[in-house]
DNA sequence: CTTGGTTTGTGAAACCTTTCACAAGGGCGG
DNA sequence: CCGCCCTTGTGAAAGGTTTCACAAACCAAG
């Protein structure tokens, strides 16, 4: 067991746990590999090779316990505990952010917000002040934030990202449609919709050249 | 060339056409695969593998020409036209979406939005009504979205993606935190900010425990 | 205690992606 | 036109991930 573990394994595991935590709120004891691999679009055997890069937690003949299960993923993947999040700009991303209620409910609580625009500066967005970007430092260090999450204009993110791991943070969530290269062993995330949209784009483009060439 | 294209080629794809728009602004002629290589992460030989299975776009000795190999991705990836969305959830991440300039810029329109909050319905979020639930094949269809966008809670996600792909949308885009499974070949493509949060918990949890354990 | 049905954990095989390394080709200066 | 330098395009090698397939283990029933 252990090792490197590829990042596709480590999303498989997310998606295990969140069906794990549907089925012990809806009482169930066990559960086996291949139950466990349907909502997630894998097979069992990559349940089970998932599981295994970490322990042992099944029992042959039986499946898993999900209770624990449940406890063993959110172990290992970091979610025993929660996550406290620094926002730095409360645009329109930002503010979706602010004002969604599904990551304070998984454990990542948005401890402080920061922006340029004077004119935001000092009011409140969802309970939450915002404030200059030279509280950036002290503020984070203040209130331990462990994440940082850009949600500036592309221009600017770069700048933001490398800002962010000076004042401490141990990852990094982007908005920017740019690839940010991981330093100093800070991990990034990109969410990049347009990205997204164009992978559509692509798939689309292909299945009409595909039909158009074979009809 | 030619043959099944991975995911991760396309997602490259759309970052060499990135960069190659800048630099065609930048009224840089020719580039060769190394320059492309470096802003997304990957290598000079993978910037060719990637182009060559599309074809031959580059000259020996030279480089690519940035305006040909631009026009070329664009044709590649879908991109030399614009396409139209359909959103579903007018809530806190769909109206980021309506607000994003982002969108249009690149060739994404937002050409509808749906709803099913009535004190919503009826109302203009930037420059567009929102519609009912009830309107979305109709209005689908006369309008031509090819692409839906699902900005709904949860628990109707998965409903709500099977109505847009009955009302003839081509492909998918889903906020909602739930893997939704492809049906009639209409590619879905998931943005799940919490996953990319537990996968960033993941790598800090494991970086602490490395160290907890080394020093 | 033994038998039968079930499911895990895991090497080995298959498959896919990335990197290597080099022949082939193109431009330019002389 | 020749020779040099540079960069592409691409088979082959390396590296990684997923699937296969089966022995080992467990439970329940008799």
């Amino acid at each position: 067991m252990s090792g490197r573990i590829s990042d596709s394994t480590v999303r498989r595991l997310s998606l295990y746990l969140r069906m794990l935590r549907d089925l012990e709120r809806a009482g169930v004891e066990f559960v086996s590999s291949s139950q466990l691999a349907e909502p997630s679009g894998a097979t069992s055997a990559q349940v089970r090779k998932d599981l295994s890069h970490f322990g042992s937690f099944g029992k042959r003949g039986r499946g898993y316990s999900v209770d624990g299960l449940v406890r063993a993923l959110e172990e290992i993947l970091g979610l025993s505990r929660s996550w406290r999040l620094a926002l730095v700009g409360v645009g329109k991303i930002g503010s979706a952010l602010l004002g969604y209620g599904g990551l304070a409910a998984r454990g990542f609580d948005v401890v402080a917000a920061f922006d340029v625009d004077e004119a935001k500066i000092g009011t409140r967005a969802h309970g939450l002040r915002i404030r200059p970007m030279r509280e950036l430092r002290p503020v984070i260090a203040e209130r331990g934030a462990e994440i940082g999450v850009v949600a500036t204009p592309t221009e600017v993110a770069a700048e933001v990202a490398a800002e962010l791991e000076r004042a401490g943070v141990g990852a990094i969530l982007n908005f920017a449609p740019i690839e940010l290269s991981e330093v100093n062993g800070v991990p990034i995330r990109t969410v990049d919709i347009v990205l997204e949209l164009e992978g559509l784009s692509y798939l689309m483009s292909e299945a009409g050249r595909r039909t158009g060439i074979d009809a």
